[in-house]
DNA sequence: AAATTAATTTAGAATTATTCTAATTACACT
DNA sequence: AGTGTAATTAGAATAATTCTAAATTAATTT
């Protein structure tokens, strides 16, 4: 696991505003999550994290998880009160799951669309977040000749 | 605790509808979250229930819950994975967490913004349902002269 | 009305994701 | 090298929820 140069420069700036360190494990979380855009748990993550560094502890999987939301890097997608995924897209876009197959897709959506329903808050409430989940199922497109 | 008679009707129909019986315990605990429109967890019903109906099981108060989400007389609010919250409002509405009081209010949102959000979606993808939270703080309003 | 069946409630045990604790390790700075 | 702070680690603790099996209630058939 190895962070594209890109990434590193990315990854070093975020620790380095909230003064944390850049360390292996934070590193290395960072990558398995960027590397597979699914939408995995922290335990799938522990798992996937051991193949490559095999002394690494769940504590530390959920402690760098905190660190990597924290500094904005990546962010948290909850349906429910399933456990909780993360996500490395940091475009403004909401989540649809699939209660079918249990597959997560990200849904792009434009800026305005969140401006827009910000707009029906009253004035005094300032937002920091705004998640939107849809639930349901994807049905198969008919273009099998 | 007692169901007025419009709702008394509702709910009547709607748990017919999912071939379920109308008992004591679910018209009891369907009225308490009808009767203060804050937003309880299973624990806090559990707790109010029980100054009404003393030998009340929080077995029991899980299972309504269940049974009253499923029949579509209530619905599940959840904030990260902090305990799934309990809300009458069957109108299209988002909600909104104010991280200082841990307040939860309704956001009403006219059904035509639901619409807009899904034409964002592939073309094969079926909503069922879609949550949208807000999070964020309640700045004071300075009208106190 | 008694007997049978099915659904609901109940208490307490079990589960599971996550957080906490306290000890160890790693690293920056004198 | 020695000190101090942050990060990692293993395992225990927590907390919300679900499960289990027995008891109760309600509905249906004899």
């Amino acid at each position: 696991m190895q962070l594209s140069s890109g990434y590193k420069t990315i990854f070093n700036k975020a620790l380095e505003k909230s003064s944390l360190k850049p360390t292996k494990q934070r590193e290395h979380i960072f990558s398995l999550i960027l590397d597979k855009k699914d939408h995995p748990t922290a335990d799938e993550i522990f798992t996937r994290s051991r193949e490559t560094m095999p002394t690494i502890s769940l504590a530390t999987v959920y402690n760098c998880l905190e660190t990597l939301v924290e500094s904005g890097l990546i962010r948290q997608v909850n349906f429910e009160r399933e456990s909780t995924r993360y996500c490395p897209n940091l475009k403004p876009h909401a989540h649809f799951l699939c209660k079918n197959t249990g597959n997560i897709y990200d849904v792009d959506l434009p800026e305005s669309l969140f401006n827009t329903l910000k707009k029906h808050l009253p004035e005094n409430f300032q937002t920091e977040q705004i998640d939107i989940n849809f639930n349901g199922s994807i049905s198969k497109t008919n273009n099998n000749s």
